[in-house]
RNA sequence: GGGCCCGUGGUCUAGUGGUUAUGACGGCGCCCUUACAAGGCGCAGGUCCCCGGUUCGAACCCGGGCGGGCCCA
């Protein structure tokens, strides 16, 4: 049985958990993260088990605490409760006995097929499924258990395979978990036919003191000699086993601890409406959780190595004692009943010895308080009020039925208000293959080689990259690709490291259009991503910077500014300030690399010790016609450096004039100096728009201003527009028609045009709004 | 068995009613260009799992399949 001393074995679990703890910390440095170590919590710690015991204490005294019979998972070898984790299952060869039932009212026969004979002593219920024809008429009407000549109901229920055996079971009380739904939804009684060691009890009569499987063998023989058992058949069956010795395991019942949940269910969902859900699709768990719970929450358990429930028990009459909060408030640590003296002398209603409690609480009765903890609940009220409710609960989804559910049941039993604003729900990490990460696959990952190879920001921006509450496969081209942003993100750094010289403010009298352009870009990325970020959409705030620094910042501005970066106060002003801002944004995603640019390039401008510790980017530059104007510009510039490429000629080969015939001359006018810097034009000219044909070539249609217009109609526009040369198109725009008495208008349209122009034999260059010659 | 989620180029992935479906990785071609060849420019590659329905219009909404994942004291 149990070979070890309660103490010395709970001596060894700490040692082995602090060496793990040590550990994990190490890799959490290694990996950037940010928490403040000195308010770490160990659930196992002294200091947090107090806190534990009083949550327990205040729901005892509000009357949420019970004692009563219910079952658990029981090895009879080690003599020990063991978790359904630690539960492994075989496959064995085991009987199927067909055992002869008397029906009282008519006296015929029923046959009943089990796996268990040895549990008719608690035989309670017969059932059958209520589309069974072949019990239809017994339903409702009574059988006699044979040996035993208890009298027990037939009821129908769906939950019966009737393909099984007989399509008629028993239900016992509690030969397997399963039996635990019979048990409550008939109201049925725990009746203990196995005791701790695997020994049948008084209630099997003459099988009494025999093990399970000698008493199985023997009514089998009984049963056989009084002409009750028809047949017996081999098959397969599932077992559980315990995990260290492989002795099949029982379930027993012991008297637990309970706290009552069934009465607090409203109460809990109220709570979770009030609590934003991210993905809210999450919520609905919880919800069919609450909706499918049946019993209370047994909170003992019969171990070692977890929080002492702290009681004590009158041997005389039962009264239960349980230590003051002022008592546990007074003391260091936590109370341990095993040896600790009670809080009064004997039993305040008896003057009856106390004994105190073996029991240990459920892990989760520990978890389900850590936002009182860290919020410094019965320790210092004023923070208390302060940081009380949090604002963020993140976890996985495998434990909102443990971890969130009962966060939520007991924060708010003991304070009246939920435990936190939000909760976020991710998913699960799987392996390469896209299945679940198991050693037996091969298919596990190890964090710290992948950061030994790539860096622990590549390794994070795959991370940042996983759709919250989805499960993700781990991706190793994520991994490459964070490799190459870090780097890009370094490279920028050094760029306007090496141009700016100190904190820049913009100055909007100093911008040209193209800074302009970025400005205001830049602008809309912030707010986008600040509001993504306010709703834990990291995955698509990333995306959306990492496309903003590397495919217009990096492409295109920096390469506009090239030229002037060095002398221009504006073009610095605006590196300074984007590239100050973006990586703020990356910070808490790719701490490394931004902290490193922030203390080469920025730390001497800025002030602030660390980029982790300044202020969040904030900008309001909004200037829409900078942004429609900074567009053509750098469509310009990415159409003649698209053409060098293709031609083959260096972008800093110098190249001869560059004349523009443009719709937009605004934009060419604002942006003439940085075209012809950029793509080194001895000069650039505007020429006259009159000199480049323009005409529509084809009329689209634009579905979201005409579907809604003419619905059904809309086919006929498509067919029309189709069949019909634009310029009829167009003079019947003009002249205004009408499709099923719907006028149709320009706006239904979208003119697609071409440019030409006349007589000149150069390069020529298109983008929307302009024609490029070169020559 | 029940609940929830997912199915989009070779691979992975964004996208909850509107013009030509996003991007990455990989592949191919060209280019050392004064931050970055760990880079730039370009190209190829798609029955948006299947069937039916709603709608002027569906990757997206509804119903039914098929395949996969997670949870179920």
């Amino acid at each position: 049985m149990r070979e070890t001393d309660r103490h010395e074995f709970v001596k060894l679990c700490e040692e082995f958990a602090g060496a793990n703890i040590g550990e994990m910390i190490r890799q959490y440095r290694i990996l950037g993260e940010s928490m403040d170590p000195t308010i770490y919590y160990q659930t196992d710690a002294p200091y947090y088990r107090r806190i534990t015991q009083m949550t327990f204490v205040e729901m005892f005294n509000k009357g949420l605490v019970y004692k009563a019979e219910h079952p658990v998972n029981w090895c009879p070898r080690c003599g020990t409760a063991i978790a359904d984790a630690e539960i492994e299952y075989a496959e064995r060869k085991t009987y199927l006995n067909y055992v002869r039932f008397r029906v009282k009212e008519t006296g015929e026969d029923l046959i009943i097929a089990t796996t268990r004979p040895e549990l008719l002593c608690t035989c309670q219920l017969i059932a059958v499924h209520p589309e069974d024809e072949r019990y239809a008429a017994l339903v409702g009407k009574t059988a006699v258990v044979p040996i035993y000549g208890q009298e027990v109901k037939i009821v129908a229920d769906e939950a019966v395979d009737p393909e099984f055996g007989t399509g008629a079971v028993m239900i016992c009380s509690v030969g397997d978990k399963g039996d635990l739904e019979w048990i409550y939804k008939y109201g049925l009684k725990f009746i203990k036919g196995i005791d701790e060691e695997g020994r049948m009890t008084e209630v099997a009569g003459k099988y009494a003191g025999m093990t399970v499987e000698e008493a199985k063998r023997a009514i089998v023989e009984d049963l056989e000699r009084e002409g009750l058992l028809i047949k017996r058949e081999e098959i397969e069956q599932t077992v559980g086993t315990c995990w260290r010795c492989h002795t099949p395991i029982e379930f027993i019942q012991k008297e637990q601890w309970f706290i009552r949940i069934m009465d607090l269910k409203d109460e809990v969902r109220r709570a979770a409406d009030e609590i934003r859900w991210f993905p809210e699709f999450m919520k609905k768990r919880l919800e069919d959780w609450i909706d499918s719970l049946q019993w209370d929450w047994v909170v003992s358990r019969q171990r070692y190595f977890a929080t002492p429930i702290p009681v004590w028990e009158c041997a005389e009459c039962g009264h239960v004692v349980v230590p003051s909060i002022e008592q546990l408030k007074a003391m260091d640590g936590h109370v341990d009943p095993t040896v600790d003296p009670p809080p009064v002398p004997s039993c305040p209603k008896c003057g009856g010895g106390l004994k105190g409690c073996e029991d240990v609480f459920d892990t989760w009765v520990d978890s389900s308080i850590s936002p009182l903890y860290n919020t410094f609940w019965m320790r210092d009220d004023e923070k208390f009020r302060w940081l009380y409710p949090m604002s963020l609960r993140p976890q996985a989804h495998d434990i909102i039925r443990t971890w969130a559910f009962y966060t939520i049941l007991r924060c708010k039993a003991i304070t009246g208000e939920i435990p936190w604003r939000d909760i976020f729900i991710d998913g699960f990490i799987l392996g390469p293959d896209g299945r679940p990460m198991h050693a037996s696959w091969g298919n596990v990952v190890d964090p710290l080689e992948i950061i030994d190879k790539y860096g622990a920001d590549p390794f994070r921006y795959f991370a940042t990259q996983c759709t919250l509450g989805e499960d993700t496969a781990f991706r190793y081209k994520d991994v490459v690709r964070g490799q190459r942003l870090v780097t890009k993100i370094w490279n920028i750094g050094r760029f306007v490291g090496g141009v700016v010289d100190a904190r820049m403010e913009i100055k909007p009298e100093k911008l040209r259009l193209a800074d302009r352009w970025i400005l205001s870009k830049y602008t809309r990325v912030l707010r986008e991503v600040t509001d993504l970020l306010d709703g834990y959409r990291y995955d698509r705030a990333v995306k959306i910077l990492e496309n903003f620094l590397w495919r217009e910042f990096a492409d295109h501005y920096i390469e506009m500014v090239k030229h002037r970066a060095a002398h221009d106060e504006g073009a610095k002003m605006t590196l300074y300030t984007v590239a100050l801002g973006l990586i703020k944004c990356f910070a808490p995603f790719l701490p490394h690399v931004t902290e490193e640019v922030y203390q080469n390039f920025f730390r001497e401008h800025e002030g602030a010790k660390s980029i982790h510790i300044s202020e969040w980017p904030s900008l309001e530059f909004a200037d829409r016609e900078a942004e429609r104007l900074g567009e053509e510009v750098k469509e310009v510039i990415a159409a003649i450096r698209r053409w060098k490429a293709e031609k083959g000629i260096a972008l800093n080969a110098p190249i001869g004039t560059v004349r523009i015939a443009t719709s937009m001359p605004e934009a060419i006018e604002g942006g003439l100096d940085d075209i012809k810097g950029t793509v080194h034009a001895e000069s650039v000219e505007i020429i006259e728009a009159g000199e480049i044909e323009e005409r529509v070539v084809e009329y689209r249609p634009n579905f979201s201003v005409a579907g809604p217009a003419l619905r059904g109609s809309m086919r006929k526009l498509v067919e029309f527009l189709e069949s019909t040369p634009p310029d009829e198109v167009e003079r019947a725009l003009e002249e205004g028609f009408a499709i099923d008495g719907v006028a149709v208008t320009r706006e239904m349209l979208v003119p697609v045009r071409r440019k030409a122009y006349r007589g000149m034999e150069m390069e020529a260059l298109e983008t929307e709004h302009s024609l490029i010659l070169i020559g």
